[in-house]
DNA sequence: TTGAAAGCGCTAACAC
DNA sequence: GTGTTAGCGCTTTCAA
């Protein structure tokens, strides 16, 4: 590999005068610019990041933390990633892929190998917040922990978009609707986005005084399953669903078919999912598309602000959309319902 | 951050020693380990990435160049990004995320960020091959391009998958059998594995002289539900189905049924895909798993291999291996049927 | 507008 | 068993 001095011999300059050229630190003339630009393409030369890294404390690369574990969410997870990288290039960083370890953040940090970090899938009390403050790097949030306070944090607005989910069906007229969400596993380990979302779900039903119904659910055909029989159990009058549970949501749909209740002539569904799972369902469903990617790549915008400006941490929580793909059905409203609700299930 | 020099100073050794402490390049005596341990940790001390890279002309990372277009077989994906990050981590490489440019690749090897490559997603004749040979950097390729002459390859034998898929329903006594396979973007682009998967499919086929379709299915309800409806017009006496294609896979099934085709009562199952996909369908499908996340492994293992032995390219394809989960009905051989098929989609 | 040279932090000869 | 020191390739003062 073709070095900065093989590169300013052949042009005959010094090395600065390559290295400011490069950088644009410093005016070069027409000519000498010409000159290095000729030189630097016959050899082929890139500067050595290493060397770079070692020079400016710098090293253009931003960590990710991942969760890899695969079975929940991957299609959200990819969508992410895939918004960070995006978002990560365009600004001239390339990605580094952490699995969700608080050693490898240790290592990672105090070895330079990162200039900053994006942490997904964060808890409400996660263990890798100490060390991430112990790195004293700049890191932005995806997702919302306990306590936020000083960090940087994006997510969607979770407990809007259980809202919005909830108020579509109710002003659809229903009176009777089923929040089937997330799995258990999520729930217990304390991510905030469930809580969040059931809590927007049951402040916008409450409100509205409509019988509820919270129902977390396996992310298989037979949790899906599952889950409708409980709520048909426990609810029968139900006309409406909400589900927050990417990979249930097919299974939901055909199981409530298979009881009788066709989607949407007999139940209503709002699903709050990537727009594109929304799309890919037998029945097209109308759903507060979780943008994933978009999240992805605000989270690196944020970063690049906190490099430039380690400023105060800000708490960033986009706002829900919800797109109309007809599988909620407007029914005339008999009159007003009576608030039941599953105490246990539902608490915030 | 702590430099070598800090821990050499504090321990009251010269620097060299440190690092050899470290690296164990030479014997060190009990005492002076025990100090330099001690000022390690009284330190925090981590060798600086860039520093070592300069010096040693390695990074300990290998990059991995993942297809994040989301929309196909993210679940795959995943656990193939799973297992190169865990196999990596498990002989001390980190990943760095790339995406699947050959400007990226150009530029992250010339710049020797990585010491090696693992590149995913490979098609027919892939754009990335040369860029991949001007680097001189190990490589190994998950899927197989046209030419996988002197170039390290791991994948699952798509081929002997697809025969091993058809024969389990032909020995089941089925005697009309429909390949829902991959979506057309896919076949199109050359991606071998769909190629190899017909094949192997068509050949089993042939050989026990039973009528068989193959349909290239795109990766949504409707899709499937299109697939579907074009088995049953052209060959309406199908008893047997290979579903290659993880999204397609529960509408296929379930178009299937409203069809008054219940799997497997009616339509017996054999899907190709990985194990938890086949696990969370509403009928436990009987599969040819995509060992996915052991295939990202293996190819570490072999990048790590052609790191201290540049050998010569090795292929390895990864044997199928049939789990039955009963979506396999066994009927009674109506005797041999006729040869038939889709002449323009089965072609080789 | 350009050069010379001192590091950045580490490894690995080469000494002893 | 340990120390000295010359790089690795780059950036950035300091000088001109």
């Amino acid at each position: 590999m073709a070095t900065i001095g093989d590169v300013a011999r052949r042009a005959g300059v010094s090395q600065s005068t390559v290295s400011y050229a490069l950088s644009g630190k410093r005016p070069i003339s027409e000519e000498t610019r010409r000159r290095i630009e000729r030189a630097i393409d016959e050899l082929g030369y890139r500067p050595h990041a290493g060397a770079r890294a070692l020079a400016t404390a710098r090293t253009d690369v931003i960590g990710l933390m991942a969760p890899l574990r695969t079975g929940v969410d991957v299609h959200v997870i990819m969508q992410f990633v895939a918004g960070v990288v995006t978002g990560a290039s365009r600004s001239g960083y390339d990605v580094l892929l952490l699995t969700q370890d608080e050693g490898v953040l240790d290592r990672v940090t105090s070895s330079s190998m990162v200039d900053a970090l994006v942490v997904m899938d964060v808890e409400n009390d996660d263990k890798r917040l100490p060390a991430l403050e112990r790195s004293r790097q700049p890191a932005v949030l995806i997702g919302l922990p306990a306590d936020p306070h000083g960090l940087s944090c994006v997510d969607l607005d979770f407990a809007r978009a259980g809202a919005v989910a909830a108020r579509r069906l109710i002003d659809a007229g229903h009176r009777a609707i089923a929040l089937v969400g997330s799995p258990v596993e999520v729930v217990s380990r304390h991510t905030s986005y469930a809580e969040r979302m059931t809590r927007g779900f049951v402040g916008a039903c409450e409100a509205a005084g409509v019988t509820y119904l919270v129902v977390p659910t396996a992310a298989s055909a037979a949790g899906a399953a599952a889950s409708v029989d409980r709520v048909l159990g426990m609810m029968p009058e139900v006309t409406a669903l909400v589900v927050h549970n990417e990979v249930a949501l097919p299974h939901v749909i055909s199981r409530f078919r298979e009881a009788g209740r066709g989607v949407p002539e007999q139940v209503s569904v709002v699903a709050v999912c990537p727009e594109d799972v929304a799309v890919s369902m037998p029945v097209p469903v109308t759903s507060v598309d979780i943008p994933a990617e978009a999240i992805g790549r605000i989270a690196v915008e944020m970063l690049t602000g906190l490099m430039a400006d380690p400023a105060r941490g800000e708490v960033r929580l986009v706002s829900p959309r919800l797109t109309e793909r007809g599988s909620v059905r407007e029914v005339s409203a008999p009159s007003g319902g009576t608030v039941t609700g599953d105490p246990a299930a539902a608490t915030p």
